[in-house]
DNA sequence: GTAAAGATTTGATGCTAATCAATAAAAACT
DNA sequence: AGTTTTTATTGATTAGCATCAAATCTTTAC
C-alpha cells in the first residue's frame, strides 16, 4: 500500500517494525500540494505532525515592513512541523511554511502519535534528532543575521556553496541572505575589486579562498 | 549524599528511581564557581553534560566588532549545555556561557549518560523537552531581533516585565535588548513625550498600556 | 532577428541605530 | 558634608543598508 511504502522511505521511521508501521499508517494520510501552497501560517495551531516526503519547502517570517525574512529550506525526507512542546497535543508554528516545489506531505495525528509512539518510547531518538537539527538551523540563522554583516554573509555563502550560488538567481540569493539584490551586487563588485573573486559572464570564480574565509571567520 | 539530593532536586531527573539515581551519581560531579566565570567558549567541544543547579548564567556571542550579543539567561534547575547532536559523544557549544551569579553545576559524562540512560529509553522526554525549550529561546530571540525595531523591543520589555525593567540598570537592559544605552535613553524619552510612559526618579510608570502593546503587536 | 519581459547594476538619497564625545545625574566613598 | 566613581543623557556625526529610480544587460517569445 502506498502510505506504508512512503513511511518506510523516511529515515525518521526506520526503527519501526511492520506492525508499528501499520499502526502509524492508520493515523496518517498523504497529500499532494502544488508549488507556492502555504502549508502553515505563523502562530497557527495544528493537530497534525507533518513530514515532507517529496519536494521542497521554505520557512520564513514577515517583518514589520511586510518583508519576507527567509529562515531556511526544508528538504524532503525530513520533519516539517516545528515542535513547540510535548505536553500539549497542539503544535504552534513559529514560521510560515511555503512549498517551493510541488510536494507530497505525510500528515500524522499528533495526539495519537504521542500516545502510540513517543509515550511507548518508540521513535524517541528520531524525534530528538529532528528537533536538534531544526534548532541548528536556527543557530546558523542567528550566526548569519547577528554576527555577519552583508559582506560576511556573501563570503560565507560563496565559500560554503559556490555551486548553489551560481545556480540561483541573484534575487533568490538575496532573499536567502536577507539582503537586497542591490546590496548583493555591490558586495560582489567589492570582492571582485579586491581580487578575491572573479565574475565571468555572471558566473563567479573564487580567486582567493583563504581571504574569503577570513572575511567571515573574523578578526 | 550531596550529589544524589542535588540530582533529586532537578525536575529533569524526576522520572528516575533510586537505583537509576545511583548510577547517575556515579558518572557525575558537582562543582561550584564564582560569578563571572566563563563555563563555555563558543565552538568549543565538551564531553560533559552540564546542569545549572544553583545560580544564574547567561548565553552570549561575540560579533565582528567584539561586541557582546546577549542571547538569553539560563536559570537554575535547567540544562546548561547546548545539544548539537546525539550521534557523537562530544558536544559543541553554540554560544559562550558565563555565570552571572555564584553557581553550582552538575556535570555528567555525556557518553555514559547516553549509554546508561538515553539509549535505554530513560529521560528521553526530559531530554527532548530541554532541547525544545532551548530552541524556543532562540525563536524568541529571532522574533525580537528581526521583527522588532528598537522602539518595539523596549515596548515589549516594558509591557511584559516592567518590574524587571525597573530593577535592572539601563546598561544591562540595553545588553539584553541588543541596543545601545544611548538608544534606550532616546526611546524612553520618545515614549515619555508621547505620554505612553512616565519616568519619575528613573522609575518607569506605564500610562497607556494599550498603546504600548500596539507598538510591538503592530501589524 | 527583434521585441518584450525579466534580471542585474548603478546612482542618489534616506533612515535607523551605532559611535564618539561631552555633560549631567546618581551612587558610593571617605 | 564633599569627592570620586559609576551610570545616564544629550548632541553631533557616521556606518551600513534599504529604498527608489533609471539604465543596462540577459533571456524568452514570436
Amino acid at each position: 500500500m502506498c502510505i506504508k511504502s512512503t513511511i518506510k522511505s523516511l529515515d525518521f521511521f526506520s526503527s519501526l517494525n511492520a506492525k508499528e508501521i501499520d499502526t502509524l499508517a492508520n493515523i496518517s494520510s498523504i497529500n499532494s500540494y502544488s508549488k507556492d501552497y502555504i502549508l502553515h501560517y505563523e502562530k497557527k495551531a495544528s493537530t497534525q505532525l507533518l513530514f515532507l516526503t517529496e519536494g521542497l519547502a521554505k520557512a520564513y517570517k514577515i517583518d514589520k515592513h511586510n518583508n519576507e525574512i527567509f529562515l531556511y529550506y526544508i528538504y524532503k525526507n525530513t520533519l516539517l512541523s516545528e515542535i513547540s512542546n510535548t505536553s500539549s497535543n497542539v503544535l504552534f508554528s513559529f514560521s510560515n511554511i511555503e512549498l517551493v516545489e510541488e510536494s507530497k506531505i505525510l500528515s500524522i495525528n499528533y495526539a495519537q502519535f504521542k500516545e502510540y509512539f513517543l509515550n511507548k518510547n518508540l521513535l524517541n531518538i528520531s524525534f530528538t534528532n529532528a528537533i536538534i537539527s531544526k534548532s541548528q538551523q536556527l543557530q546558523s540563522l542567528v550566526n548569519r543575521e547577528f554576527i555577519f554583516d552583508s559582506v560576511a554573509k556573501v563570503a560565507m555563502m560563496l565559500y560554503s556553496d559556490l555551486e548553489m550560488f551560481n545556480k540561483l538567481k541573484r534575487h533568490d540569493i538575496s532573499l536567502i541572505l536577507h539582503i537586497q539584490p542591490e546590496t548583493l551586487s555591490r558586495v560582489l563588485n567589492r570582492l571582485k575589486r579586491n581580487k578575491i573573486i572573479d565574475i565571468i559572464h555572471g558566473e563567479i570564480k573564487i580567486l582567493d579562498l583563504l581571504a574569503l574565509e577570513a572575511i567571515y571567520e573574523g578578526r
